[in-house]
DNA sequence: CTGTTAGCGCCTTCAA
DNA sequence: TTGAAGGCGCTAACAG
């Protein structure tokens, strides 16, 4: 009988031919191919050369099916991964789960349509070892849908009960920056947000919190000896162009004035606004951001930065270990608080 | 007997507790969960419902092992996730990938390090239906390795001979940009380019060729009636607090000038830099960026915007083609080049 | 230290 | 249109 000879040409080599090649059976090949537990030295070597001469490595999905585990960490990220903060912990998540064997797997969840779809059909599921979830707040119906699908869980940014989390303390940072106009003497200090998605985050309505807060404390302190400080709220609206409403806002009022920006991207947008209408800074306006932007140096502007990559580093490291564990790791939930630092740069002065 | 009553309090169903919830056997419950052919449409129904009631949801992993398609697109990205263009590509990516079922998975390959690191052991190995190579240049060796990955392959902004890639005409693009300043009558051109990374990528290499050429060919078409354009070549250290050098090579000649600048990113710093000298732009010097950054339009930075998300777009949808098919789809490599734009804004001007 | 024996959970012929 | 049986490629006991 003739050989059929539509035989492959080249087919990618198989574990069973790693064993024959090595004179082994498979499960040593197994074994020998990852770590080489329980195995002789020379065996090991003798399979480790012939699978790498065969071009050979296991099946990250046969591996999975059999162990139960996928080496995969998924990072579900409300926000478009163009923004800052994506690519900062996206690029640190990623570093720290390749440091360990483990793959990036991104779900973006921004608008309320992808969201929708996510949490009904939860592409994650089974697809992942563990969850960071990160940049956005929850519903709690969400929250239960995620713990539903019994993966380990890492919020970033977000406090949620019963599990772990990394985050900044958002109103202490507003509060700082507050205090620092204060201290250089500004009585008309105003708070910068974004008018996109109000109430839709935490860390917005605690860095608002932080600033009123500050006020308050200052006007019961000093009361009724010093004069009041008064404040404003200006909301700036979603895309570009916002120049013209920006300076009506502010010019309205007397100058100079401060003003704490929700985030540094919104108070950059404010610098250039404010240079082309020719409103000086800090001479005539101080404004401070909040985040740590990596732009913000190039713009001199003064910040509460947020160790975002290392709040996305200890999220990683959370992670891996909730991964390597059992599963049922419910149990521990470790909730880390980082410090935000104040940089002081050229756009804040005392008035006058 | 007893029961041993250690049984799970709550197990995640199994594809056998919705078949027998719903009467029929595994074979049809797993038929009627994907498309329902050949499937009668009530049973469909009666399975589906069974399976939402149960909160089941099948294995990508077990159907990847019996399919051998893992649904999952990978981009391998040669630069930190942080940069405008890694955002930019992966945010498009993951929604046309989203939108056709694949999930995406990220290998960040920047430095040296990573990059052998990759392609020894190659991580996407088996664990990708397509890979997308982005953002950088592949030496001949590596292309030769991930070629043996039999991973059908898409590059962006990068020509490879076989296989299927799509970007723009850097040359083309930098040449444009030369011309719009040679016909606003600048007679001293300069061209501003990153020292990061010399001869590392190809479009950096095109982009500047395409300065030179353009400027070659004026000077070809005019001699000997115009004056010569004379030119320079600007290297900006990586890192901040270039001002000063900036100013110097700048200013060392005579004023005013006009600038090309390999990116937009840098061309930014560069107006930022300037303004802190007191050079005014477009007064003194003229500046056109290159990449059509989302930042751009807010420095008011005249440009040669490339459609990086049509790019990407593009990109994505022929991984998903190339994943969808047999594997062996090595023939037909399809070729994209999709227009750059000259986009006017304010840093240009005709000189004096 | 190494081989043998069962699956992991799903999809896919093949028959009915 | 449906069910039964086998296998995808690997790992995990359990013997030896």
């Amino acid at each position: 009988v003739l050989v059929d000879d539509d035989s492959p040409r080249w087919v990618a080599a198989s574990m069973e031919d790693v064993a024959a090649a090595s004179g082994v059976s498979v499960s040593t090949v197994s074994r020998a191919l990852r770590g080489g537990t329980n195995v002789k030295t020379a065996t090991v070597e003798r399979v480790l050369e012939a699978a790498a001469r065969l071009g050979f490595v296991a099946s990250p999905t046969a591996s999975s099916l059999a162990t139960g585990k996928v080496k995969r960490i998924a990072v579900l990220i409300g926000a478009p991964l163009t923004e800052w903060f994506s690519g900062v912990i996206l690029d640190r998540i990623y570093r720290v789960l390749r440091e360990n064997g483990f793959d990036l797997l991104v779900y973006r969840v921004h608008d309320r349509e992808e969201r929708d779809a996510f949490f009904t059909s939860l592409p994650a599921r089974r697809n992942a070892d563990a969850l960071i979830v990160a940049s956005f707040t929850l519903t709690d119906a969400e929250q239960e849908v995620l713990g539903r699908m019994r993966t380990p869980l890492v919020y970033l940014s977000q406090h949620v009960t019963a599990h772990s989390s990394v985050g900044i303390d958002d109103a202490a940072g507003a509060a700082a920056a507050t205090r620092l106009l204060l201290s250089l003497g500004h009585t008309r200090i105003l708070y910068g947000r974004s008018a996109a998605q109000p109430g839709f985050s935490w860390s917005a309505r605690d860095r608002y919190l932080g600033y009123t807060g500050e006020l308050d404390a200052a006007a019961a302190a000093s009361a009724p000896v010093a004069a009041p400080v008064s404040r404003g709220l200006v909301e700036f609206p979603a895309g570009p162009g916002f120049g013209t409403l920006v300076a009506g806002a502010l010019l309205a009022g007397r100058l100079p004035a401060a003003i704490v920006m929700e985030t540094d991207e919104l108070a950059m947008q404010l610098l250039l606004a404010l240079a082309r209408q020719g409103v000086r800074v800090p001479e005539d306006v101080s404004v401070v951001g909040f985040d740590g932007h990596q732009q913000a140096e190039a713009f001199g502007l003064t910040t509460i930065a947020q160790p975002a990559d290392e709040l996305a580093r200890r999220a990683a490291e959370l992670a891996v270990a909730l991964a390597r564990g059992g599963g049922d790791e419910t149990a521990h939930p470790v909730t880390i608080e980082l410090p935000t630092t104040l940089v002081l740069r050229s756009t804040t002065r005392a008035p006058g």
